[in-house]
RNA sequence: GCCCCGUUCGUCUAGCCUGGUCCAGGACACCAGCCUUUCACGCUGGCGACACGGGUUCAAAUCCCGUACGGGGUACCA
């Protein structure tokens, strides 16, 4: 770890919306940098479109931050000294720079209206020249806008973009130039007064010191316009890196609902573990060298650079998170796993919401039996239920395969039989007798034990049986093979 | 349309800047086998890529040009 405390960098969510994978790995980039440079992580919630802000999406987005392990140092909620860090908060700040624009004269009102404007475009696109602003209201006489004011027109401000050419030195993408004819003279500032994202930015970039712009690649176009409006101002323009777009398929769609979930909350609430998360979005466009996949918080911390950021777009592969997801769960402690599991089980309702202490030694006693069969949090319910309910059902599959040929009942009964006159109902107790059982019914193990843990869970799959049965118990143990037993027979009846 | 960006196994990527060590390495997924009371884990092996075309060079995944494809922008959204 370096230690400039110079850097700060800044995340700065729209809350539109949740926040999704895409956002939430430009969040965990931007922090990782910090942390690196031994910086100021700062969340600046950018809301300058009212109309689509909510506080929902604003509490979401903090939920998830945090849940994550992305706190900041700065900004919204924390607050710090160059604050306030919510821009609808801010407007005062941006109406002393816009003046200071105008009467530079690096920016005009404009009474167009809307009309008049794609009525301008529409003319421009017939005569096959750029569909830009014609800058009609850039030489306005003081009549001239008394005139149009007095017409009841509110005027918006544009930036008149300077005609030159601007360098872009992007830390990830490298040099990229564009000319300044490209650029039209945009909207800085609505007709209502409200001033619009690409002014915003930059003042509060240069209000909050940042030194590092590290966005999606969503937002290279803007970043010409940005330096050129820092430039008008007079302002230091700080470092940019553009990061490759998260994708939904190769076919290169951007990451929607229909490739599945998008949302970090939602993969919250499907359990899994938020170092699972953290370490596959850093997968996802990051690397640090030929082989290394797993990766500790503060291993990123340490490694993270942003020239090992690659250029192009990543497709979001659910299969990986879940191996991630698997690999985090079984390496985490049982007593810590337990915690883990408890809300799962209780949105269940199979475990009791009121004291999950009461059980807590058996408890992690049946965690510990799942193992690392759990791929989400919320697989303890089909690896797991049978331990809390006696309300499941039989897999029809294993039904077949294992209680339709020779004499199921009979096994049944005979482990049955077996097992009803354990004293002590321990484990080697337990394994002992269903061998012998077993042997002396002269059958295959399978034979006897895939029956006898179907009768148990309805599944043919699981841990360990004998561990099984010990912790399910014997009397419920006996009640579910007798379950089972009478199950097979009212078949045979049909 | 115009501007900008990108392109290595199905997917995430290493290698590219500083051309030869790459008939391209790892991981996920998939397939097979082993282990095993079952499932899972684990282990072993297999499948599988330099978008295409030119050029430069003794030599190109690596440098240059073009094409194709994909993406972003082109808003009084961010």
């Amino acid at each position: 770890m370096t230690t400039d405390s110079q850097v700060r960098v800044r995340f700065a969510p729209s809350p539109t919306g949740y926040l999704h994978i895409g956002g939430a790995r430009t969040a965990l980039f931007n922090w990782l940098f910090a942390k690196h440079h031994n910086g100021t992580f700062i969340l600046r919630i950018d809301d300058t479109d009212e109309q689509r802000s909510t506080e929902a999406s604003m509490k979401e987005i903090y939920g998830s931050l945090k849940w994550l392990g992305l706190n900041w140092d700065e900004g919204a909620i924390v607050g710090g000294e160059n604050g306030p860090y919510v821009q609808s908060e801010r407007g005062k700040i941006y109406q002393k720079y816009t003046q200071q624009m105008v009467e530079n004269g690096s920016a005009y009102h404009c009474y167009c209206t809307p009309a008049e404007l794609a009525e301008i475009r529409e003319t421009a696109q017939a005569e096959n020249r750029s569909p830009h602003y014609s800058r009609r209201c850039l030489n306005l006489t003081s009549t001239d806008r008394q005139r149009l004011t007095d017409e009841g027109r509110r005027p918006v401000v544009r930036f008149k973009v300077p005609d030159k050419t601007v360098v872009v030195n992007d830390r990830i993408l490298g040099q990229i130039t564009t000319e300044a004819e490209t650029l039209q003279d945009e909207v800085i500032v609505k007709s209502n007064g409200s001033p619009l994202y690409n002014l915003t930015s930059v003042i509060d970039d240069h209000e909050m010191t940042i030194t590092h712009v590290i966005r999606g690649v969503d937002h290279l176009s803007n970043t010409p316009k940005q330096i050129l409006i820092a430039e008008a101002l007079g302002l230091q323009v700080p470092q940019f890196a553009h990061l490759p777009m998260v994708l939904g398929s190769s076919k290169g769609e951007k990451l929607s609902k229909r490739h599945g979930a998008t949302s970090i909350e939602q993969y919250r609430q499907d359990g899994y573990l938020p170092q699972a998360m953290v370490n596959f979005l850093v997968r996802l466009g990051w690397s640090l060298d030929d082989e290394t996949e797993i990766f500790s918080v503060d291993e990123l911390i340490e490694h993270f650079s942003l020239e090992r950021v690659g250029k192009s777009g990543s497709v979001f592969d659910l299969k990986k998170l879940q191996w991630l997801n698997s690999h985090y769960i079984s390496k985490l402690e049982i007593s810590t796993r337990t915690d883990a599991v408890i809300p799962f089980l209780q949105r269940e309702g199979l475990l009791d919401s009121v004291d999950p202490d009461a059980k807590r030694s058996w408890l992690e006693q049946v965690v510990a039996t799942v193992g690392d069969r759990l791929t989400t949090l919320a697989d303890i319910k089909v690896e797991a239920a049978y331990f809390f309910t006696d309300n499941f059902e039989y897999d029809p599959k294993g039904v077949k395969k294992w209680l339709t040929k020779g004499n199921p009942i009979g096994t049944l009964q005979s482990l049955y039989d077996g097992l009803v006159n354990i004293v002590n109902f321990d484990l080697k107790t337990v394994e002992d007798k269903i061998w012998a059982v077993i042997e002396e019914l002269g059958i295959k193990r399978v034979a006897g034990m895939q029956p006898l843990r179907i009768a148990l869970s309805g599944m043919t799959g699981g841990p360990s049986l004998f561990e099984m049965i010990t912790l399910i118990g014997q009397e419920k143990v006996l009640e579910r093979l007798q379950r089972l037993i009478e199950y097979l027979r009212e078949r045979e009846d049909l």
